[in-house]
DNA sequence: TGATGGGTTGATATTTTATAACAATCAGGG
DNA sequence: CCCTGATTGTTATAAAATATCAACCCATCA
């Protein structure tokens, strides 16, 4: 689940190869700003927050405004790029961006970093709740705090 | 699981009086103020905003500081009283305070109600899914949107 | 060509949510 | 009564997010 000492240039030039691929599929637009706050949510493999995205973006160049940042992340969030935990006020990098969906999170409250789990029978776990409780579901979001194996030792 | 025209003020006294019992088992402070703010959450059955508390804590009276409200909620939600919900930066009292535990909840998107989901299977579940990803399990948030029964019809 | 219109970005101001820091007050034990 | 620690009051500020309107880009099409 956790790669440690990957090559993590190469993690993020995946991840923005996939999402240009992606919009061009949808023919929604990967611009020059959107790559970049892209590039910068995956710069830290640990959630980043908005204005710390926005301290990155603005160096070397004119301080940006907020608006800027968080209309980017809007459209990440909307095409399923990056997602936010709620529980940090925090982004991280979508780890399968080709299949929208809704994340659930370990978040280690020793080192922050986060694993994005994609298990369908977890998936369909929550969804069966929401039924027995008479709810039509729409979303969902789940985030587990705990100690990762990594600082465990 | 909706109780419908429920009695609400009855409601309310029965949380107070269960917070009162709990504290004073604790040998916690269930201050005139923590008590006034516990009953301000439970006045409405949707969540509350932590400046919604506020105003309302400062009618007919000098206004309150933030701090006030927040150190209240605070305590409230250290004794399990009161849960927070990340995605709405928001709180609701708990259904359920005898017991303290993380809580689960259905958000309903057109009225707002939230129902508490007590269930031990799901806990269970989430409990499951930490370990296989290898996290020693602290706490988790889940926040299931969808559309309530009553809203359906 | 250049007018038009949608989508994107820039810029300014403001709102909403939350906390830091320190002073005043209160409640209970010695 | 005085001390101590917890609670509350007060002032100021930080952190997170949004509203609003102007400027710009660029594809289309008259």
């Amino acid at each position: 689940m956790l790669k440690h000492k990957h090559n993590h240039d190469e993690c993020i030039e995946s991840a923005l190869e996939a999402a240009q691929k992606i919009c061009e599929e949808r023919e929604t637009r990967f611009t020059p700003l959107r790559r970049r706050v892209l590039e910068l949510v995956w710069s830290k493999h640990q959630p980043i927050t908005a204005y710390e995205v926005l301290d990155l973006l603005s160096e070397g160049q004119k301080r940006v405004a907020p608006p800027t940042v968080y209309r980017a992340l809007d459209f990440l969030i909307e095409e399923g790029f990056v997602h936010r935990i709620e529980s940090l006020n925090a982004f991280v990098g979508c780890s399968d961006p080709a299949h929208k969906h809704q994340g659930h999170f370990m978040i280690c409250t020793k080192c922050s970093n986060v694993t994005e789990m994609n298990e369908k029978s977890l998936h369909d776990v929550i969804k069966k709740a929401a039924k027995e409780n008479g709810y039509t579901y729409e979303n969902s979001i789940l985030e587990i705090a705990g100690v990762c194996e990594n600082c465990r030792n």
